[in-house]
This record gives structure tokens, sequence and C-alpha cells, in this order.
DNA sequence: ATCACACTGTTAATTATTTCACATAGAATA
DNA sequence: TATTCTATGTGAAATAATTAACAGTGTGAT
């Protein structure tokens, strides 16, 4: 009933956010909420909040403001986020391992799975309750499994490479913390976070900041 | 003799991430490249190569195109890469730790030069060359060692508690892995990388494309 | 020395995202 | 029941970012 057609990048990350904080505010036992608190506690406006939660397709009764559990269910519904899917990680080292033993606490519609290496004295160590086989399986794992998704958390000369696998293994959807950017047909969503230009980023605003001061 | 009037974000990101490619390309031994090529490389368009590197003031010389080893100068400058600052990184954790041993051994101008953490057990501690402080000496430290920006990887309940610490001690950039929206004033430049998010924003555009083959 | 070519720098057009502003709705009050 | 009042949903306006288009330029070929 929902999905019109192309909810912009922004809207779905910030819906993803809302329903994190949401869900969270539900379990302290708050129901209701207006735009303009969901706006305080996520650092934007109340219209930004109101055209993002539009695009669920959630009617809030207007005086009491949006009932949180019911919109926690549509940015779910939305956000496709009833459907299971399943994640595949690659790369065991210091990130590989963090990311892993955080997100499997954390999420229910989304887990992890399955993770891999080329180390043979990583694999078959159990993270998170989750197992590292050797990347040569990496193939057949993922379409034993139906794993959908891929996080890759190799270095940087071995992601691409890694990235073609998970292609030909069928995976439709990448995030990337290698700091090199993939070539890969439109056939995969394939999103990058990387830290270091983040940093830079903050390094850059931070020092405009102090010189205008 | 740069400095127009705000770069936009958007494009510090890609200056940043253009340099670090460049840099590696210049190690290899090539010295020129065109526009088209480095779209190539980083996966977007001429256009918009040459828009951003518009912003840093470089001049190519047309026919041979940007010369690699003068650009990535024209980018540290734009970028106040020339400026060493100096980073705390608060909350010795799984990611705090995977980042304090990337980092250091990564970059020149930016360096983590000091960790902080509330847990004993932590603090003392030498990670990559940087020492864990408690973090109830975080505003002398900070002081003491001219620090101007922060990374924050504490757990979400704890993370604006912390950034409030930072801001009394002086800091005017945060990088915040926890997935809580800082309140902090405009002095303070804060960015928020929430991996979480990114994940669920794969997950939502993959299964988009699944649907639409 | 001249020409032709391929790529740049930049302005203009397009597209995406955010903000504004207001008519509407529906609880609460009397 | 009628009235008031605050917050919503949404078109329209404003702003930001990307893409296209093209005149200009220096290089290498002739
Ligand atoms: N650690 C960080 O904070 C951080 C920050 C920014 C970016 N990154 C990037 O994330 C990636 C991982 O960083 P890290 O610090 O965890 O590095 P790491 O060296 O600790 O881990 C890399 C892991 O990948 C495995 N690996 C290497 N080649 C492989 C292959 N072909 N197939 C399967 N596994 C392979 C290695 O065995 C190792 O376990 C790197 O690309 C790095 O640039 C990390
Ligand atoms: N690990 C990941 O991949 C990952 C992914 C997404 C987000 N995050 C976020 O990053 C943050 C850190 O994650 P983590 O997995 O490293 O957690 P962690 O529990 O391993 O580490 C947290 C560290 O912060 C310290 N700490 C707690 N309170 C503190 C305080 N008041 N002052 C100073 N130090 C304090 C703890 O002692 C611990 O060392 C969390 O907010 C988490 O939500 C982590």
């Amino acid at each position: 009933m929902n999905s019109k057609k192309g909810i912009p990048e922004k809207t779905i990350e910030r819906l993803a956010m809302y329903r994190r904080l949401l869900s969270g505010l539900k379990e302290k036992g708050l129901e209701h909420l207006y735009s303009h608190q969901l706006a305080e506690f996520t650092r934007n406006t109340p219209a930004q909040i109101r055209r993002d939660l539009m695009m669920t397709g959630y009617v809030s009764n207007a005086r009491k403001g949006y009932t949180i559990g019911d919109l926690v269910k549509k940015i779910d519904e939305t956000l496709a986020g009833s459907q299971r899917q399943k994640i595949a990680l690659v790369g065991i080292g210091n990130l590989g391992r963090a990311i892993l033993s955080y997100f499997n606490n954390q999420h229910s519609a989304l887990s992890i799975v399955a993770s891999f290496d080329n180390d043979d004295t990583k694999v078959n160590r159990v993270i998170a309750g989750c197992r590292c086989y050797h990347i040569k399986d990496l193939e057949a794992k993922i379409k034993e499994e139906g794993i959908d998704l891929a996080i890759i958390t190799v270095p940087g000369h071995h992601a691409q490479e890694v990235a073609e696998k998970l292609e030909s293994a069928g995976i439709t959807g990448i995030l990337n913390f290698a700091p090199v950017p993939l070539k890969l047909p439109d056939s995969i969503y394939s999103d990058r976070i990387d830290i270091t230009t983040a940093i830079e980023k903050v390094a850059y605003f931070a020092s405009k900041i102090r010189k205008e001061l």
C-alpha cells in the first residue's frame, strides 16, 4: 500500500534512524510524540520530520501527535524491514570483528549469518554466534544460506576482487568499508563508509570554524 | 589564494577521497591523468570531477590533463591539510581500538595522540603508539596537548555526556560513532557515522533492486 | 607555423532536497 | 454541539547538488 516510486536516499537514512530512536522511546514507556519533539531528538526541523514520515504513508491523529508504536510499524513496512535479510561479512580483521560483535546483538530483521576470510588461522572461529568460513567457500555458502547482502572489511587492494566474488555469488547489496570505490554493475546496490574521509571532513570544517571565530 | 566562501560538504568529502587515490597513483609512478580517468577510478562523472577540482583553484594544462603531484598539493592546501591537527579518541572498545590501530598508520597531518576510557583496566594501555588516559583527565590532557578534534566510540547513552566534556575542553570538531545525535552548540562541527543505518539503507535499496528485476 | 583535436574551466540547465506557509483536522473545552 | 486551538500533511518556493553544454586553450602532428 505504500511504495510510491522512489523515496529519496536521505529520507531512507533518516527513517532508519527515527525507527531506532522511536523504538527506544517506546521501551521507555512513551506513547505519543509530536514532530517538533522528534526534531529535537534528531537535531533537525519539524518540517523535515513531517515530510519524511509522510513518505511512509502513516497518518497521525493530529492533536495527539504520532502514536509511536504504529509509527514504528509503518516505518518497518516502508523499509521492508519486515522481510528478514541475511548478511555475509568478508574480512575478520579488527573492524570486521567489531562490526560483527556489535551488529548481531542489535538487530532483528537483519543479521550477519556467515563471515569469510582468507587467513586459515581465522577460519572456523566463531564470533558473536557467527562462524568464519574460508573465502573459497564463499559462493557455495552464500547460495546455501540464501544470503542477500554483504559487508566488506578486507584491505583495500582486495576489495574489488572480493566484490566480484560476491557479485557472482548473487549478492545484491554491499556495504564497503575499504577505502576504494567498487566497480560493479547497476544490478548491485553498493555504498561505502569511508572513515578516513569522514575524519578529514571534520578536520576541515572544525578548522574553518576556528578561523572564523 | 583559494578559499572562496564555502566549498560544499560533498565536495570536501570527494576531495579527500581524490587525494588519497591520487597519492596512491603517484606512488605507482603515474604523473598525469584526465578527469575522465579519475572519474573512472572514483565511479563518478568527469563533469563532477572537474567541478570539484575547480574549487581548489588548480589549473591543469589542458592537453595533458592534471599533473598529479601538483594537484595533490593543491588539494592539501584546500583541505587545510597542511596544518597538523591532533585528535583524541574516547572509548577504547572494539570499534575504538580498530580505528586507533588503523588510523595512526595512515595519516600524516592528522593523528590520534591520546585516548580516554572510564574503565580502569584500560587506562594506561598503549595502542598503536597512543596511550589511554582516564576520562577524568580528559580536559587537562586535551589542553596540555593542544588537541583539536575528537572521535567518540562510547556506548550511546554516554555519548552526550562525553561530548559535553569535550566541548568544555575546547574541542572544535567531533566525529561520533554512537547511534545518538549530539546536542552541541554551532561552535563545534560534529558529524556522525551510523553503521547500522548504513546497513539498513543497503538492505532497503538492495531489496528494491531485487523486486524490480 | 598552422591546424586540428581532445580535454579543460565555467556557465547554464536540470534534478534532488529542504524549508516555508497555510488550509485542514480532530481532540479538548465549555 | 459548537468553538477553539495546536499540530499535521502537503503544495509551492527556496536552496543545494549534479549534469550538460560549450567556448577556450595548449599540444602534437603536419
Ligand atoms: N579499522 C578501521 O578502523 C578502519 C577504518 C577505515 C577503513 N578501514 C578499512 O577496513 C578494512 C579492514 O580494516 P581492518 O583494520 O579490519 O584490517 P585488518 O587487516 O585488521 O583486517 C583485514 C582482514 O581481511 C582479511 N583478508 C585479506 N584479504 C582477504 C581476502 N582476499 N579475502 C578474505 N579475507 C581477506 C585478512 O585476513 C584480515 O583478517 C580495510 O580496507 C581498511 O582500509 C578500517
Ligand atoms: N562496534 C561496531 O561495529 C559499532 C557499529 C556501530 C556503532 N557502534 C557504536 O560505537 C560505540 C562503541 O562501540 P563498541 O562496539 O566499540 O563498544 P564497546 O562496548 O566495545 O566499547 C565502548 C568503550 O567505551 C568505554 N566507555 C563507556 N562509557 C564511557 C565513558 N563515559 N567515558 C569513557 N569511556 C567510556 C567502555 O569502557 C568501552 O571501552 C557504541 O556507541 C556503538 O553503538 C559500534
